[in-house]
DNA sequence: TATTTTTGGATTGTTAACAATCTGTGTTAT
DNA sequence: ATAACACAGATTGTTAACAATCCAAAAATA
């Protein structure tokens, strides 16, 4: 089994009459964000097509979208590989963070509904749970799943479409350039944030939100030189 | 000669050495900035792939990748259309612009160099002249190149990329919805804040920016109802 | 006449075979 | 032993033929 496989193994393989693009696009933007498609992995069109039993045209266009949304490099005669960010990659990203979030939780403060915070709230708790267990990926998952969540709760479809994308890219450089401790975004700034959206103060939230991805972008090492590179990502060198 | 080859007909046909479907997707972006390609129109594929006398294959990938940009709608086994923004869209797009924007233009007072400055007047002197000519499709044009241009000298790449998606979806919205008058940017805003970038005032930048974004919507006349849709937008409605 | 059904043409979706390119291995020559 | 070269397998790129779907106009029915 390679490993390409073993990281979408477990996915969203149920058909569910969805437009099969739709699967393949999705299952590897959830790998990428668990943490188990890391960057510089090569995506074999033939690997793929085998795993999801379809064809690869399908694959194909599946790896353009992808590469659309920045999360993939192609590299003409040569293939697909998961992206890279360098350091001043997630400089920008982490920029761009800043300045889509503010704006998304002055509308959390503005638009959300008892529902919402509820919502927020039991999101908060599994969080807790999975760092009192221990469980690393799923703390990651649900760290970056607070912030898709917060998206959709701000009501701007627009906005939340690039958190999504720049919170995928982050798990790519925290991937990357991770110190082994720390990184993950301390909970109780979460916790903070959603009770400051419900007091319905925009400032306190805004200013907490802006700490807050400070704090994560200040966890990042990025070592003097080159990504921790693993054969492939040696290629993946941007023009 | 089909609407579509008109629209297209006087673009980058020069091959140029680059991948083809990088020449249809910019082909296609410049037609829609530059308000040739309207909101709702079909994009058949035998109708490009004729165009750039290439292979289907090759204009179904430039099509996905439209998609995923959102510039572009795909409707199974219906074929691809110029996305059609709907007044609600239209609200979200521009309050992502004002997030982006006012960081793009911060970073431009902090790193404008004296060529980009000259860059920009220079800009200003081409979108004068256009408006002076009564040109409005090189008003138009080069109005929104003001925004691009600005977002490149903020050198955030990861924000000026949105930003260009952003303002193509401004051209369709201001094809869609503008007021037979008024509605593009006064230019004396443009110079406006080009002078306080000059003079790396960072608040009345922003301010200017701001204010001039708010002008640009405030243009747009939301009519009450549908969209002007001309047949093959009726199909349109988003999900 | 108005509504439904049918039917033909056109368009998109799918597949498989073929061509071009790359990567790594093994050989040869210096 | 090292470097350049050549070859084979694998991977990506390209093309054309075929299948499925949709659309619009004509025919049939009420």
């Amino acid at each position: 089994m390679t490993p390409v496989a073993q990281a979408l193994a477990a996915c969203n393989l149920g058909d569910m009459d969805k437009p099969l693009e739709t699967i393949i696009v999705d299952s590897i933007l959830d790998a990428i964000a668990d943490q188990r498609l890391r960057a510089g992995t090569k995506l074999g069109e033939q690997a793929l097509s085998d795993l999801f039993r379809c064809n690869r045209a399908h694959v194909r266009r599946a790896l353009a979208t992808l590469t659309a949304y920045r999360v993939v490099d192609h590299l003409p005669n040569r293939g697909a590989f998961v992206a890279t960010p360098t350091p001043q990659d997630a400089r920008d990203i982490f920029q761009a963070r800043r300045a889509i979030e503010r704006v998304i939780c002055r509308n959390a403060v503005n638009q959300a509904t008892e529902q919402d915070i509820a919502d927020l709230r039991s999101h908060l708790a599994q969080e807790a749970a999975a760092k009192g267990q221990g469980n690393r990926p799923a703390a990651v998952r649900l760290s970056r799943g607070f912030h898709v969540l917060l998206g959709r709760v701000g009501r701007n479809p627009v906005l939340s479409r690039y958190l999504e994308e720049l919170t995928m890219q982050s798990s790519l450089i925290i991937g990357l350039y991770a110190s082994a401790h720390g990184t993950l975004c301390a909970e109780d700034e979460h916790a903070r944030l959603v009770d400051a959206i419900e007091a319905r103060d925009p400032d306190a939230a805004q200013r907490l939100l802006d700490e807050h991805l400070r704090h994560i972008e200040a966890g990042i090492e990025f070592g003097d030189e080159a990504p921790p590179t693993d054969m492939l990502s040696a290629v993946l060198k941007r023009s």
